[in-house]
DNA sequence: TGCAATAGATAGTCTGGCTATATAAACTGG
DNA sequence: CCAGTTTATATAGCCAGACTATCTATTGCA
């Protein structure tokens, strides 16, 4: 029933559009805060305390990427770096309650800035609109991706 | 018909999933190339050949960035920079024929890349997804950016 | 005990954002 | 017709977030 052809497109349009919207986001928020802030707070919240390295393979970055973004975070107060009591190497991070807050503000944020382009949507497309973050939602769900081609050294 | 409660969550979820989206595509393809080269060379297919500060404020970075990602993106051959002929001052730039393959096979990747992910959509949420993201592309259409405030001075 | 494997940090590079400012061309008013 | 303002782009300098390569410190096993 998915025709290939339509399923290439629209996986570039969506990617495409998104692009803009983060733009547009970014523009009328004014927030300094990037992406890599709120994606990796939003894998924190889902998936409770981490490892750098767990964050950062969940994530999808480097890292050394994750190492670096943690500290920004842990600056800010909001996440907080817990010893790992079986393994002094590593640290648990979580997300603070002050990070849990700061979530919550940007995501209100962003809906006022983003409101006035989606406040006339129709019940119908509202609807569209549901199910299709959800199905996004459960297709990025946080599952480690495939290492097949690093395992073989 | 559309509660702002839940259009307030929707979004952030949406901006989130697709920040994952994005990852999950970066590092499938392998490409070194980002978001801001494709947002651009979209940007110029849509509205033909365009000045840098036209360029800026459809794709909503400040002029100093679109300079940069001219340079990058001409210096690849993907671009090119007609004088204007009314205007010392003005450059015409536009995608060249290299410019418009890259964004195809750019295309080709990301579809290659997001395919497993996608690949077994029922026709209804293959529906809800080709038609939210046209209402994306509707919402994020090329309209110049409110400047009121730049303009009060 | 001693050495390979593992977790994270550090160094160095690049791109893409930003602001502030310089340069050069184009207007405009006396 | 030229002086001053406005406008279009470029330059400089900053920072975050991405990468690879490598270092350091612990772990864990033979």
């Amino acid at each position: 029933m998915t025709r290939p052809q339509d399923l290439h497109t629209l996986l570039g349009d969506l990617v495409q559009a998104n692009s803009r919207l983060v733009r547009i986001a970014a523009q009328a928020t004014g927030t300094t805060e990037s992406a890599a802030t709120w994606r990796t707070l939003g894998v924190l919240q889902q998936a409770g305390p981490l490892r750098i390295g767990e964050l950062a393979t969940l994530s999808r970055v480097a890292q050394p990427t994750m190492t670096k973004i943690v500290a920004g975070l842990a600056e800010r107060g909001w996440v907080v770096r817990i010893p790992d009591q079986s393994d002094a190497r590593a640290w648990q991070i979580d997300v603070s309650p002050e990070g849990a807050a700061a979530v919550d503000a940007w995501r209100g944020e962003l809906a006022s800035a983003l409101h006035p382009y989606f406040a006339d949507l129709t019940a119908d497309e509202f609807d569209a609109l549901r199910r299709t973050v959800r199905l996004l939602q459960e297709r990025v769900e946080l599952n480690a991706p495939d290492r097949t081609k690093e395992m073989s050294h």
